[in-house]
DNA sequence: CCGCTGGGTATACGACGTACACATCGACGC
DNA sequence: GCGTCGATGTGTACGTCGTATACCCAGCGG
């Protein structure tokens, strides 16, 4: 446990920004991270292979292992950098609309990589892009009478909503697309067989009486805002019982 | 494609209620979700593997391909196999003590399988127990005034949350397990070489605020749980506003 | 008694992640 | 200048995975 160095006791993050370590150094974790998030964004999430992204780096299958310790960082390196992706919200508006644009934001941004829907979870945190974007939010929230913890909860529960929400429509679009469906009507009846046996046991009632009489089904968009706006008018109840 | 049958014009779930098929059969998709979830509890996500639930089950390694599509049905057996825990709640109780304790049995089901945290999103719906569980919600914010539309946003709104929150908590436990820390102290420490880099470039001040001065940080329950009534009251308002 | 069908098997292929030993080359002390 | 050393990229190899395909055989309807 004294030899493996390099890639083992230096953080991630640290080498990430390091710039251009060494004079013969023509691979950079973050042109790892290009290439990579490029495969993903054109072939999907399977096929980010270390072997792939070798080659496409024009170099043999090891190579990127001296600046990566394996997949599991690369992972982490291709949300860092799609999450780059979510400009600063300007101070000047009210934490709602911070909070607001942050969640827009980033549902778009998920929506540009369906790749992340993937994702193991526990890589969603801690990378320096995601914490720049928790720490505008947080400061957001901050100097309205709520308690450090309580802050963080809303945060969190903001963010929560949007990841869930995010990432079931996002992994439906996959699908569709693995499908080659196009439209919402195409995917009904593409998913009809699944869904016919399930209807028919006339075991979901209430669920029948939507996908039969809804008038929103396919407005995603009117979907994510109308919970969004939910969950921050519960933010907005705890603003005001906070400073109470 | 006229030949490939029987696995594959009569959906996962009719498969899955037919009993016993054949006289011979020894084999079933029920058996097979079942020791793949108990492999997935014991051994993690990553070791259910098709190989290694064929000699559980004391047969070949191609023999589950019969009764399963592939690993993605298997997958999908398995959610609805641990989604079928999630006992009912009584219909007594208003809609949001239904909501509120459907969200807090999803929640501790996941963590009892912290693998659906590693989950491919997709799979998430249109299971049988999972509809059970929305239809048995949707029936409860039924006659309140919404319409449908509003109803389901109400209600993804709450199970967005639901998972989001849970995701990241059942990953950080899993995380946590993977690298033998038992508290949340050793956590710290374990993470403090990722953490302190990132901490010291003075990026992040309002989290730097929150990780020294919080008193509820290590309080799963309680964070999981502000944020659920949050989300909740939001859910509160929309009911309110929607038969004015 | 025969042949068909459907459950289980055997074999095999290509791709994957990555350990390990090796080659190469720039920079720097002398 | 020159040897050495650490950092960078390479080659080879192993074990494991998902699964296509061809096979075998028990039992049953005729």
């Amino acid at each position: 446990m004294a030899k493996k160095e390099e890639t083992d006791d230096v953080s991630l993050w640290e080498r990430l920004e390091r710039p251009a370590a060494a004079p013969r150094a023509s691979l950079t974790p973050g042109r790892i991270a290009e290439v990579a998030t490029g495969i993903a964004d054109r072939e999907g999430f399977a096929a980010v292979t270390m072997r792939k992204v070798a080659t496409e780096l024009g170099v043999a299958p090891m190579a990127a292992y001296r600046h990566v310790n394996g997949k599991d960082e690369l992972w982490a390196l291709m949300i860092d950098r799609v999450s780059g992706e979510l400009a600063p919200v300007d101070e000047i508006s009210g934490w709602r609309e911070t909070l607001r644009a942050y969640a827009l934001r980033t549902r778009e941004m998920m929506l540009r990589h369906p790749w992340l829907a993937h994702m193991p979870a526990p890589l969603f945190a801690l990378t320096p892009h995601r914490m720049a974007a928790a720490e505008r939010q947080l400061a957001s929230l901050d100097g309205l009478g709520l308690d450090v913890d309580t802050m963080m909860a809303a945060f969190r529960a903001v963010n929560a909503y949007v990841h869930g929400a995010t990432q079931s429509e996002a992994a439906l679009r996959q699908y569709m697309q693995d499908q080659g469906w196009q439209s919402a009507d195409e995917t009904r009846r593409g998913l009809a067989p699944q869904m016919s046996y399930l209807m028919e046991t006339g075991r979901y009632p209430t669920y029948r009486r939507y996908t039969h009489g809804a008038a929103r089904k396919d407005d995603a968009t009117w979907q994510f805002e109308t919970g969004l706006d939910c969950v921050l008018d519960g933010v907005a109840g705890m603003v005001e019982r906070g400073h109470a």
